[in-house]
DNA sequence: TCCGTATTGAACT
DNA sequence: AGTTCAATACGGA
């Protein structure tokens, strides 16, 4: 993956998100900071594709946040590793207010019994929220962990209908 | 090679 | 219903 080349914030009502682009497309999202300020890109020196992107992802965003399914999104550059890659691609198939076990996604990937690695896998996830790592859960029901504090995997979750 | 992990299921209280 | 425990796949150092 290329480096990040432009980090912008993202207001809404839940906070402002950052967001990083390299050329290739949106690379990371990150949940409002509970501290260091980012350096934000000057807005006079964004290249125009890159602020269509980010327009793009706005209104992702703000509808994901909603708990609705996501609306289009900008090109991504995630990286990561092809076992990492075919995790995010099954998060992505998961529809709003529904949810797998970590257990599920590992079969889902051709390897049941990886469930430990996909938990590993979801913590990894660049796109929080926008892959919706917060869909798994641990088996029996239970809510499992969340790298972004467990109070947004349980809003979200709320959001979508689910109650824990 | 070793270590940590957002797990799991069985075997125990 | 709660706790412990071993097996487990993967990635990073």
């Amino acid at each position: 993956m290329t480096p990040a080349i432009h980090t912008l914030s993202v207001a809404t009502r839940d906070g402002t998100f950052i967001a990083s682009y390299t050329a290739a497309g949106l690379c990371r999202l990150s949940f409002p900071a509970s501290g260091q300020r980012a350096r934000l890109s000057q807005a006079a020196a964004l290249p125009l594709e890159i602020r269509r992107w980010h327009a793009q992802l706005g209104e992702a965003l703000k509808l994901a946040l909603a708990g609705r399914n996501p609306a289009a999104l900008p090109p991504l550059d995630l990286g990561g590793t092809r076992f990492q890659r075919s995790v995010w691609t099954v998060l992505r198939t998961i529809e709003s207010g529904r949810t797998l076990s970590y257990g599920e996604v590992a079969k889902a990937v051709g390897r049941p019994g990886a469930s430990r690695a996909v938990g590993a896998a979801c913590g990894a996830n660049p796109l929080p929220v926008l892959i919706p790592c917060h869909r798994v859960l641990a088996a029996g029901g239970k809510i499992g962990g969340f790298s972004g504090g467990m109070k947004w995997k349980r809003l979200l979750l709320a959001r979508e209908g689910r109650r824990f």
